[in-house]
This record gives C-alpha cells, structure tokens and sequence, in this order.
DNA sequence: ATAAAGTCTATAATATTAGTATAGTTTTAT
DNA sequence: ATAAAACTATACTAATATTATAGACTTTAT
C-alpha cells in the first residue's frame, strides 16, 4: 500500500506551495526553493509539477521572477485530486474504483468478499484525501508547531 | 494505493479456506482446487501458500489427501495478518508505520503535515484489515447471497 | 542581449511484479 | 509400490513502474 515517491513529492510540493500562497503576495515559489526545502531532486521535481500543471492544479509563470503557484485558493485543492494526477486511482483493486473501474476476477463482484472489504478501505482512504484541503493541512502544521 | 496479485491471490485464497472450514469437516483444500476457483495460475500460489505457511498461517498435510487448511479458526486470523505476509507494512510512507518504521525526509516529524496525514490513512486502513478476521468476511458473503 | 526560469522529450538505471520453468525431495493413503 | 500431494530452491524472463538525469527549447524581466 506504499505512496510512491512521486506522490510524496507532488503532495509536498503543494502543501510547500499552499505555505507560499498564504505567507507571500504573489504566492510563486521556483522549482530550486521547493527542491532545496523539501529535499527532492530538482529535475525530477520538475517532471511532477508539469503534470500537476497539465492537470490545472498549478500555474506557472516563466522567465525571469516566474516560477510556480496553486491554481486556486489552497481550501480548494484537496490532496484526493494531487494523489490521483501522481499517483492514479485510490483504490487497492480496479473494481472497486470509482474513477477507473475494471473488473476483477470473482465470479460474482456481488458476492465477493475481497471486493467488499476493499471497497470499505477505498472509500477510508478517499474520505480521508478526498476531505482534506491543502489549506488543511498547513493549518494542522502551524498547530503543531505552536 | 495498489494490492498486488499477491496479496490479492493470497487473500482469496485464504476466504477460500475459511469458507471451507466454516463448510467441510476436515477444513483442507489442495492447491489446484483453489487455483481453479479462483483462477490463479497454480505455481504462483504455491508460492504464496508457502509464504502463509512459514508465517504460520497454514497448515498443510502432504501426500494423497493432503492440502491446505488454516491454522486457526477462522475468527482469528484478520486480513492485516495475511496483508503484512504478502505486501509488506501497511503503510502508505515508512515513517508512519507501526511495524517498519523509518525516518522519512522531513526536518522534523512532529510537525511534517504529510506525514499526519498519512498517518491518518495509515490508520484508516489498518482499522479495517486488523479488525475484519476471515470470519467475518465469510459471513458477510452468505448475506450478500441470501 | 542576457540570464533566469519554465517546457518538453528522450533516455538510463534500477526495482518490482508477475509469473514460468526446472528439478527435484518428502510424505502418506491406498 | 505407486501415485498424489506438498516442500524446497533456484533462476529466469518479460513487462512495467519508479526514479531519476540530460539536453535542447521557449519565454520574459531587466
């Protein structure tokens, strides 16, 4: 059940990105800042924000003074959404998922028990990254920090 | 957030062998049997049979007449037991897990907002595969039936 | 014009997954 | 004795995913 490090990567640099947005006026970050703080190659990094730009959760600006920044305000960008560009579908098993079904190998999805159970931890796990903003998650961070 | 065919395999198997303890007097099956009804490729779950048994979650007999059967009752042996065997820690990043853990790359753990809530997710899940036993997804099959 | 910054594509290196194949050994009911 | 069944071990492959790295290109403030 492990988050991939692209994943890691991407949910951190938004969070980092959410911290920006509500600390700075122009709420943009370079790639280099986010690598150096968060510890993750830069090149690599690179790669996992143009996909979360692909995807319009962020927006960037280039040339000189440009960089990165969240497409919306941070409570409206919940991690589900980050997870699911990165990483792909939240459920264990494919017919569970509610964003790329595919059937599975039971006779009878009905009646499968494997099928029932992962559904119950498909939708923990979405209720979880589904409800937590970005906006969220900075908040909890400033409160431990206090 | 994927269960691989081996911790799919395996966990069917195992619902397998608890509906056959719930239903036959001896409680034991032999690996073709399962491969066949569950269709798996039957040299891959005797391997992952193997891996059950030297975790001590079956049992085997060999010879004519011999098979698998669980090691306990049905009632005590929960998913996360057969999870852990086959996929490793639940944990979606090691520095959340309560079986392996290792420090992740944040400054500081107390306050690193991902790893809360990952910790939260790791919980989530854990709650359910540690409390379902094989039991209780049986069960809960037979009343999806009726 | 230049340097800072993002864009895009390709490729490499490594690891994991999902098996398949081989080749036996051991146990046990009949 | 024989056949059925599990046990052990290895190792090989093929595909896929992961984790990057490199380099050429484009945009923009100054």
């Amino acid at each position: 059940m492990r988050l991939s490090k692209r994943g890691e990567y991407g949910l951190r640099a938004m969070i980092s990105l959410a911290e920006v947005q509500k600390n700075s006026p122009t709420g943009m970050t370079q790639i280099r800042e986010i690598a150096q703080k968060e510890q993750i190659p830069a090149k690599f990094l690179e790669q996992i924000l143009l996909a979360l730009k692909n995807a319009g959760l962020v927006h960037s600006k280039m040339g000189v003074g440009g960089g990165y920044y969240l497409a919306k305000p941070a409570d409206e960008i919940t991690l589900g959404q980050v997870f699911r560009v990165l990483d792909g579908p939240i459920a264990p098993i494919r017919c569970v998922s509610q964003m790329a079904y595919e059937p599975c190998g039971c006779p009878d999805e009905e009646t499968c028990g494997l099928r029932m159970v992962m559904g119950d931890v498909r939708n923990a796990i979405a209720n979880i990254l589904d409800r937590t903003t970005l906006a969220a998650v900075v908040e909890r961070m400033e409160a431990a920090r206090a």
